[in-house]
RNA sequence: UCCUCUGUAGCUCAGCGGUAGAGCGGGUGGCUGUUAACCACUAGGUCGUUGGUUCGAUCCCAACCGGAGGAGCCA
């Protein structure tokens, strides 16, 4: 990766510190901007770690104290102040580090006063959601941030390799994607005054999206390919590591397309996404390996490496009553998985990421296909250790016979799915798709156990601070 | 929504029915090509809120508020 580009487009010129760090000759005369992550006098000279972001590593800087700005940059320049430095890259004396920037001239931008939160040890994640402003700031967290946006990327490069259309659906919506959960109301503000009724900006309910999914299906019957990726919002009660109330999710669909295939694409999806962070944020992944999980990078290279398992719901729930492990929750034909159950199929039967398929119909939303032993739906999860459900989808019902029964079974009225019925009417296909949870992607690839801690801003029942 | 745990210094925590302590961080001084540096000194807290029990509550009880973990639901 080559920073020069963006180079040209800063209006102060600088040379970023990973670039200096990943440098195998001494890159000479530079200007480095950034803020101190720690800083240690001596009598003479000061030693400053200075980080921009560009990377995990700080940039080692050495002031002698006879040098210009040193009484009016350095001696006040505390953890978490910003400064510009000019000087020369030299090989470091010290240990620990190859480079060193011997300083020449050292601006303070901005000063930060003892109160600055961030200590140089360690601080809990509860107290870093609490500074969320500041928190990127931390090794941690700036990883965390730089791994999420190489996934974004990566997943915009796996669909388009693929020849996949990138579909804006709509975020504000009419429809409610059965059994996806509860719904925020958009409404208008009128003073304290909710309008609702006759009185609604778009003339019926809506709300904000919590799938995709119906409107990617009408691209994909046009586009053949296609996939979104977009913010998701669900009005869950619910207090979990797992669950929050704005996510980003990733929803490709597939025409002329079955269940099989749709499987073998999310696998493929994975294996693409693990394998590009673990070449691409490796500096990065060995800090979570570190201090997050120490199985970290073992566990993602054994998902890049080896075939994944997949069961259908039948024999899952026959080899969970055969395991003899004692479940909290029954095992029964018929009944959901339980996270404990999910829990011992992919960390002790399998011991790798499984995908479970062909549920009983009884458990799953009116949209998905009606297998030929009339008990089951060609729905699959993509279950991974340490956080379950990483992927859910589906082979669509195409049969316009079979969907409308299928929304008269469920008690849904079919005037509310006109559209989407249309699409059976019309020049149907078979066609299939799923979502990923990209903030699960995230927990999985960097360890990070809750999701409130890959997600920049969170928001979950009770907080939309900052 | 349900279950469990939790709230004491800026942070992480200890503590006790008689109104509080450590480590780190901060400040000051010293020292050193330092590496989460080191040494000395120092400042800093109406113990989440409101009630109750008690001669007396930070400690016991209740409610509320905040935080965390789990369940359900899902991604």
């Amino acid at each position: 990766m080559k920073f020069g580009r963006w180079f040209r487009y800063c209006v102060m010129p600088r040379t970023p510190v990973a670039e200096i760090l990943r440098s195998e000759t001494p890159p000479g005369a530079v200007t480095v901007m950034g803020w101190v992550r720690t800083k240690r006098d001596s009598k003479a000279f000061s030693f400053l770690e200075i980080n921009d972001g560009s990377c995990l590593s700080n940039l080692q800087v050495v002031v002698d104290a006879a040098i210009a700005g040193y009484d009016e940059a350095v001696v006040p320049a505390r953890t978490g102040a910003s400064l510009v430095i000019q000087g020369n890259i030299v090989e470091s004396l010290g240990k620990g580090q190859r480079w060193e920037l011997q300083a020449s001239k050292v601006e303070l931008l901005g000063g930060a006063p003892e109160d600055y939160p961030l200590q140089k040890k360690g601080h809990s994640m509860e107290f870093m959601r609490s500074i969320a402003h500041l928190r990127p700031r931390s090794n941690l967290f700036g990883a965390v941030f730089r791994v999420r946006s190489r996934m974004a990327y990566a997943i915009h490069r796996f669909f388009q390799e693929r020849g996949f259309v990138y579909v804006h659906t709509p975020i504000i919506t009419a429809s409610d994607c059965e059994g996806a959960g509860e719904m925020f109301r958009v409404v208008t503000m009128d003073g304290e005054v909710v309008k609702t009724g006759d009185e609604e900006f778009f003339a019926k309910p809506t709300y904000l999206t919590v799938s995709g999914q119906l409107e990617g299906e009408t691209f994909a019957c046009a586009l053949s390919n296609i996939y979104t990726f977009g913010p998701t919002f669900r009005a869950e009660n619910s207090h979990t590591s797992r669950h929050a109330s704005e996510f980003w999710m990733i929803e490709p669909e597939m025409a002329f397309c079955d269940l099989m295939a749709d499987m073998d694409l999310a696998e493929a999806m994975i294996k693409y996404l693990v394998s590009d962070a673990l070449e691409t944020c490796i500096e990065d992944l060995g800090f979570f390996n570190q201090f997050i999980d120490k199985g970290l990078i073992e566990r993602l290279e054994f998902v890049r490496d080896r075939s994944f398992e997949r069961v259908t719901y039948t024999e899952a729930v026959e080899l969970l009553k055969a395991s003899g492990e004692s479940f909290e929750y029954p095992v029964e034909y018929g009944l959901n998985l339980q996270s404990e159950h999910e829990r011992y199929l992919t960390e002790k039967h399998f011991r790798c990421p499984t995908t479970v398929y062909n549920y009983p119909k009884e458990i799953k939303p009116f949209y998905m296909r009606k297998n030929e032993d009339g008990k089951t739906v060609a729905a699959m999860d993509l279950l991974v250790p340490g956080i379950g459900e990483i992927v859910g989808g589906s082979q669509r019902e195409e049969r316009l016979e079979v969907l409308l029964a299928n929304l008269k079974d469920h008690g849904l009225e079919e005037s509310g799915y006109g559209w989407y019925v249309d699409l059976r009417r019309y020049g149907t296909v078979p066609h299939a798709g799923f979502g990923l949870g990209f903030e699960r992607l995230l927990m999985f690839v960097t360890g990070v156990a809750n999701i409130r801690d890959v997600i920049p801003f969170p928001r979950t029942p009770g907080v939309a601070d900052f």
